[in-house]
RNA sequence: GGGCCCGUAGCCUAGUCUGGAUAUGGCGGCGGCCUUCUAAGCCGCAGGUCCGGGGUUCGAAUCCCCGCGGGCCCA
């Protein structure tokens, strides 16, 4: 909390204790004051007054020593701040390095994401699950919450029958070498090719995944080399992204447990014998029904992810599991959760539901060869970030990256995720306007201003204009907006937070000289940029954008 | 046919949960600003049936109902 924020709070609370709790909001404009109320409207039944009179009866309960005057309009009681004592306040403690971080609450939650296939690459579609599960990761450590990303891997599936199939016939251990992903991925598209003219090869994919499932020690090496393989690439691009994970887990973790769940919620009289087949079903009522367990004893993964979620409680006793997984499945995780809740699991269930990322030409479809890869996402996005450096003879190739990659989360991130994206290289690669490097630049900005700078010690000021005033008041607002992200699971307000603050920097940049300004102006200035240099390069942090050192 | 989601200027987009002041920004367009801390920047102008229609309310982009268009899942 600080000064800024503490009035804000205290305001609600008169609110809510004279019957007329409104948040308060604010104001459009500088001249309407710093918060405002629109009391007056609820107010004016109460009392029977014109909603101007209701406000400013209101009006004149507030008494707060940090608050300077108020003003009534309409309905709306403004409030105005003492901006020198707030500023002083709500600086104090932004100059420091730990702003907005909260110390370990004890607190767990477990969050889900990227969750990629194995031997298949990873493309553009991939990049809305991983990103911002890794960014929700952050954002709960950086509060307190010890938050556990699970990579749950999709490890089983006929298709690995193919894929034994396909390596015994085509592969060449080289190319494995090299390009792992690359080269399974080509023999599995020759498998299929193949199997056009050769239906033999179904039937022996068949037996190769039946003689896999049987514990085949051949098999299971190969099985296991696919999967190491797959993480080791995988690995290089989550690097690069900066998405971490505590636990990289699977679906062949649960084979076994999903199995003996199905006749638990059989015998519970949650799940039901189909007389017909034999399978192990459950009625959700207006969801249908779904197959638990086959009658021929296979899973489905609707059961291996009840028992993955169940070991996940047992395990980390979170708070809250969350699940950044395409809308697609958003009627799965209804009867996950369900089935959960029918299994006693009490901690909050929260599917993150995102929409698709399409191609301008269409849905992306990798057996039509509609797919963008991801390292050629990035690929191209360094590159275009070095050319223009360049041209400002700014050149290095760790700032590229960093440019690169950063206008590529930050593209991804500030959408909210419930729309479907068209994928543009475009305006993947603008660097320009409300663009990751827009963001990066502000803060390299300020970091030359803070080099410069040298020794300084942080001072109050007497009086605070517009543009430093429009600065800290966001800079206040940093703790709730990451409250805020973390009741929603929504790291996208975090991105239009930052864009705001990015925004309100430039222009006061532009207006406000630092370094040439007289004391004591110019200290309170470096301040300002100081504060607005921690909370950003937090901001962009917990975005997964790393902050160059020069642009 | 059923369920979930989206619809805001030429294009993209915030605000919708928690109703409140002239609806947030970006791209593109037009015009201005580099002898001062990096112009990947700043300032200004033009551009809107907030998909449509009802309803609730002092007040609706926001809540409710009925439609329309698009997406996804199921059948």
């Amino acid at each position: 909390m600080n000064a800024f924020l503490d009035v804000k709070r205290y305001l609600e609370e008169l609110a809510r204790e004279s019957n007329a709790g409104v948040p308060v909001q604010y104001p459009p404009e500088e001249k309407m004051g710093d918060l405002a109320l629109p009391v007056g409207f609820k107010l004016a039944k109460i009392l029977k007054k014109s909603p101007q009179e209701a406000a400013a009866e209101f009006s004149k309960k507030i008494e707060h020593p940090l608050i300077e005057r108020v003003g009534v309009v309409g309905g709306y009681v403004n409030v105005f701040l003492r901006r020198a004592e707030i500023a002083k306040d709500v600086l104090k403690r932004a100059v420091s390095e730990d702003y907005g971080k909260e110390k370990p609450t004890g607190e767990r939650v477990v969050i889900d994401y990227s969750s990629i296939n194995v031997a298949k690459p990873m493309h553009v579609g991939h990049l809305r699950s991983t990103i911002i599960g890794g960014s929700l990761r952050r954002i709960y450590r950086f509060r307190g919450v010890e938050a556990i990303g699970i990579n749950y891997l999709g490890d089983i599936g006929t298709q690995f029958g193919k894929l034994i199939v396909a390596y015994k016939k085509w592969v060449d251990e080289d190319a494995l070498e090299r390009e792992p992903i690359k080269e399974l991925l080509r023999i599995y598209v020759k498998f299929h090719e193949e199997a056009e003219k050769n239906p033999d090869l179904e039937r022996e994919a068949r037996e190769a995944y039946k003689r896999l499932e049987e514990g085949d020690e051949e098999y299971v090496q190969l099985w296991k080399r696919f999967r190491e393989l797959t993480i080791k690439y995988a690995e290089k691009i989550y690097r690069l992204l900066g998405v971490e994970f505590d636990e990289i887990s699977g679906e062949s973790f649960y084979v076994e447990k999903a199995r003996e769940l199905a006749e638990t919620l059989l015998k519970m009289g949650i799940a039901e014998r189909d007389p017909e087949t034999g399978a192990i079903l459950v009625d959700f009522g207006n969801l249908g029904k779904d197959i638990i367990l086959k009658s021929d004893g296979t899973t489905l993964y609707l059961s291996r992810d009840l028992a993955a979620l169940l070991d996940r409680v047992e395990r980390y006793n979170p708070k809250k599991l969350v699940y950044v997984v395409g809308s697609e499945q958003s009627d799965h995780f209804r009867k996950l959760f369900w089935l959960a809740r029918k299994l006693g699991v009490d901690r909050e269930l929260v599917h993150v539901s995102f929409g698709l990322i399409n191609l301008p030409e269409g849905k992306m479809s990798t057996r039509k060869g509609r797919v963008i890869f991801l390292e050629d996402v990035l690929n191209k996005a360094i590159a275009l970030a070095g050319e223009e450096m360049r041209k400002r003879g700014t050149y290095n190739e760790e700032d590229a990256r960093k440019i690169g990659v950063g206008a590529l989360n930050y593209a991804i991130l500030k959408v909210e995720p419930e729309k479907n994206i068209t994928f543009q290289w475009s305006r993947v690669l603008s660097f320009e306007g409300d663009t990751g490097p827009y963001l990066q630049y502000s803060a390299v900005r300020a970091r030359k201003i803070l080099e410069k700078a040298g020794d300084w010690e942080f001072k109050a000021a007497d009086t605070v204009n517009d543009d430093e005033w429009r600065l800290i008041k966001l800079i206040a607002r940093f703790p709730e907006t990451l409250s805020d992200v973390m009741a929603k699971d929504r790291p996208h307000i975090l991105a239009r937070y930052a864009y705001d603050l990015a925004r309100t920097f430039h222009s006061f940049y532009d207006r406000n000289p630092v370094l040439q300004s007289d004391e004591p102006t110019r200290s309170f200035r470096i301040g300002i940029v100081k504060a607005f240099y921690n909370v950003l390069s937090r901001s962009l942090n917990l975005l997964l954008i790393d902050v160059p050192e020069r642009m």
